[in-house]
DNA sequence: TAGTAGTCTATTTAATTAGTAGAGTATTAT
DNA sequence: ATAATACTCTACTAATTAAATAGACTACTA
């Protein structure tokens, strides 16, 4: 399971890329919109800002938009900003690699296994964009 | 990411799989050779035969042993047991839903996508059984 | 220059995960 | 029988991560 904070990022995302070309939102209309805590959203908007999937305009009239169009993000890079790996075990991540072990990954059942899901799961999420967490209505 | 205890408890079973038919194993066995914390990995083996994956005998020439093929069990329902939801959002679980207070499922994207990613996912976990956990070699 | 709105640091609380300890119970070989 | 073996069960503790809060600071615009 994605962590709240991830399930959270994503659904601000989404607002935000329906709103794309709109000029700046407020953290807090998003905050109302989705029902996220407005200060845990806040780390959570700066930490995608940082990592250039967001950007924002102090002052009057700001807020946080779409650095780029909304088909350029990934939710596969969105997932990893905010949540991390997205393998299941850390010796198949592409990202966040980490050796097991107790295991020769050459013949360790589990990692073949792993990185089989691993290659699924990512041809969807490095397909589907932020474009794809659009409301239908409302 | 699986929590250590799953990845864990598929060590185990994998072991165990390339065991079946040779009679009980004992846990400290499995434990020195997966290099899992013994009395971590006792309870994570007793979760798993009180729901039918695994079965054990006490006493001398006691241990665990699969309660079926290898391949009658998938990794899907192991996962399942140890770690939970397998989908990466809970108004998507098919086996751990929980609806979401603040979307209708009907026209939110996020939904879709994640359900979209969900049937990738479990696709291959459905499929894979433990016999795919057996390592090729040692 | 006042007010708005994002930025940043630090702290707190809650929940979950990981691991430990030890007494208890069933089984089998002798 | 009984001693040794090996799983069972309950309880506890430590570590980590998630979640949420507080408040001072900075930048921007009307």
């Amino acid at each position: 399971m994605l962590s709240k904070k991830t399930q959270y990022g994503l659904k601000a995302l989404g607002y935000l890329a329906s709103r794309y070309g709109q000029g700046p939102v407020l953290i807090s209309e998003i905050a109302k919109k989705k029902k996220i805590p407005i200060k845990f959203l806040e780390s959570i908007l700066l930490q995608l800002k940082n990592k250039g999937v967001l950007d924002s305009k102090k002052g009057k009239g700001g807020g946080y938009f779409l650095a780029n169009s909304p088909k350029k993000t990934t939710l596969a890079a969105a997932i990893r900003i905010v949540d991390g790996p997205i393998a299941m075990i850390p010796c198949v991540s592409l990202n966040f690699y980490q050796k097991c072990k107790d295991c020769d990954e050459a013949t360790c059942g589990l990692n073949k296994a792993m990185a089989y899901t691993r290659d699924a799961t990512l041809k969807i999420l490095e397909k589907k964009t932020l474009y794809d967490l659009i409301d239908t209505e409302g």
